[in-house]
DNA sequence: AATAGTACCTTGCAATATATGGTACCTTGT
DNA sequence: ACAAGGTACCATATATTGCAAGGTACTATT
């Protein structure tokens, strides 16, 4: 199992959890537990974390999800992403790249004029 | 007063914020009104979230405060960051650059073999 | 006198990551 | 046979924090 540093910033995954199994389910459909391993090599997930998130991304209908068997344990639960659920992905990477931006500009005092920034 | 679209996903602001505040205090003494006037240029902040805010930074030591007068309205809080404060701030950028550094990695597919991320 | 901008503040609410603890399956070593 | 460890799922309670909504008060403009 991969891991990342615990000591990163709880706060700072707010909200990018669900982006970031959106994206891995946009690429192909996965379990929970292997989830956790993908996301794990690049920033710290709790096993504890992934659990209520899909159920609420399934209660939402951005997800579907359906039972397999596995040789290596007790069954595996698999998502399957929907198109609402792509769509939802797509404004979630947009929303980030622009609030990562800005942060950037932020933290090193770019202060570019973006267009519809400013009220007049 | 600049604004940026409000539909920027709250979630993604949390603990942000607060390394938004040391940044910009690290520059320069600044009062609450003034920081919501410059963090709006690149992400929206509310006015009510940085009184609290700045609040507990005051609490936690990372920053002080005194009042001065002005021509344009009431009295103006200015807040300087401490050396504490200064510490935790290298520390939040630190942090915030692994781990949007990590969200991008995840959003693009770049698995990078990164030091000290497996396990053996 | 009324309005708008500046500048401060408090309270209650909503969202979500995590710790903790639990169930159950499979393989390997003793 | 059975203990241990990895795989795989789940639920509950808690902490943190951004925001809306509402308030006070000063100054300048209409």
């Amino acid at each position: 199992m991969y891991t990342v540093s615990d000591t990163m910033n709880t706060q700072f995954k707010k909200g990018v959890l669900e982006l970031c199994v959106l994206v891995l389910l946009d690429r192909k459909d996965c379990y929970g537990y292997e989830m956790v391993e993908e996301i794990s090599r690049n920033i710290f997930i709790s096993e504890g974390t992934i659990y209520p998130l899909l159920k609420r991304l399934k209660t939402e209908g951005l997800v579907i999800s359906y039972l397999k068997e596995s040789q290596d344990g007790p069954p595996r639960k698999y998502y399957q992403i929907t198109e609402f659920g792509k769509e939802k992905k797509e404004k979630l990477v947009a929303e980030w790249n622009e609030f990562a931006m800005g942060v950037s500009n932020l933290l090193y005092n770019r202060n570019v004029d973006m267009e519809g920034n400013c009220d007049e």
